[in-house]
Order: structure tokens, then C-alpha cells, then sequence
DNA sequence: AAATTACATCAACGAATATTGATTAGTCAA
DNA sequence: TTGACTAATCAATATTCGTTGATGTAATTT
């Protein structure tokens, strides 16, 4: 079994749980108007802090937003490389694309 | 609240949950050669009967895959309409096509 | 009808996750 | 330094998830 094949397999199943959620997709959302601050996203999901810290901290382990720290405040944004390769991963899906390598060694 | 904005995102919730699995998307990859019963993927990779049924349901429940039977075999493939839509959905967290409403009503 | 094949479902267990409230860690201003 | 403010982390709890082995079901063959 091919290492890398697996890695991949591995890096896009964490993708997909990051957005398997309805909070954290919310938060993705929110952010595509721009970056943005803890406090903001708060206010506008009225959602508790500890719990938005905990899923941004899901979404930016997965690598699909990143943070900035200016003074006090963290502004987190969309991490748009991420997102452009989840996208060519859909693709993949689809079967559309046969550019890219196969997923599971198993379906050559 | 708008029930439509939060149906769609349950459901991009439902299908982004259902790829967030490496054996599930080892079973999209080979399902991109085309339709296979369970017993293909049993062998193809490696995993118990009962494991893939349980994978292949969560598939379906989620509407990615569809299923057909043909006498005691049921044939699986994918649902390329829901991959499409998956596709369009991926583009919107982007924020690169603001065609379609927001996920969340707080950021409009 | 009985046996076989292909697949689904169930029960049970351990592992991982999400949520809440409280605490801790930085940052800044007075 | 004190206090206010932003955000991360911890502890405890409840829920969900994935796997396995056994059992159930439907279609086919003998």
C-alpha cells in the first residue's frame, strides 16, 4: 500500500470532519465575508466562546482557516489554498477528473 | 430563522460527515470505475461484510451512492447528481460564488 | 423444501466528539 | 500593579461513531 495514497486518503477524511458540522460550517460561512474575530463570531452565531474556540481550533488543525493575532484580538480566516484543493478533491470524487492519483490503492 | 438556510445546512452537514471516513471514500474511489456489488468491495479492500453494509448505508442515507439490485446481487454507484450539487457547495464556502443564499442567516 | 449465496441488521463495546461552566493565559490601558 | 478584555484550555458529562460477531432476510440453486 502505497504511503502516500494513504496520507492523502487520511488528510481528506480530516477535511470532511472539520465540515461536518453545522457550527463550524456557520463559522466558514462567516467567513467568507472576511476575517474576523471570536467576539464577532459570537455575536453573530450566538454561540458560547469556549465552544466557537473549540471548533476553530478543529477547523484550524484541519488546516482550512487560519489566525492572526493583532493585540488582544485573533482573526481568523479562510484558508483559500485549502479550499481550492478540497475542490479539486471533489473532483476526484466525481471520477470527472482521472488526472490525479487514485485515493485507494485498491481501484487502480 | 429561515428553515430552508438551516435544512441545507444539516444536509451539507450529513454529506460532508458521510465523506469524513477513509473507508468511505476508499468505497467512492472504486466506485468511480463504476457500479460494484458489496462483494467487490469486500474483496477490493479487504474489509468485513458486515463493516462495508454499515459504510455503504451511511453513503446512501446521506444520498451519495445509490444502490440497484440485480437477482441476489445490489449493485452500488455513485449519485453523480449529489456530487454535483456537493461540488457547487464546496464553491460556496469559497466564497468565490455568491450566486446561492448563505448557509448561516446571521451573515448575509 | 433445503441449502447456498449476497447482503442487511442488531447488540455490545471502546473510542472519539460536542457542550457547558470555570479557570487560565495573554494583551492593553490607567 | 490593578483591572478590563479577548481568547484558549480544562473538567465533567452526554452523545455519537466505528468495529466486530452473530443473527436475520431475500433471491437463487439443487
Amino acid at each position: 500500500m502505497p504511503a502516500t495514497a494513504h496520507k492523502k486518503l487520511a488528510h481528506s477524511a480530516k477535511w470532511f470532519h472539520a465540515l461536518a458540522d453545522e457550527t463550524r460550517l456557520q463559522i466558514i460561512d462567516c467567513l467568507t465575508d472576511g476575517e474576523q474575530c471570536v467576539c464577532d463570531l459570537t455575536e453573530k452565531l450566538a454561540a458560547a466562546q469556549s465552544r466557537l474556540s473549540f471548533h476553530l481550533k478543529t477547523l484550524k488543525d484541519a488546516g482550512l482557516v487560519k489566525d492572526r493575532r493583532d493585540g488582544r484580538w485573533i482573526y481568523y480566516s479562510l484558508n483559500g489554498e485549502a479550499l481550492e484543493q478540497l475542490s479539486e478533491l471533489v473532483a476526484d470524487l466525481k471520477g470527472q477528473s482521472r488526472k490525479g492519483p487514485s485515493l485507494s490503492p485498491c481501484c487502480k
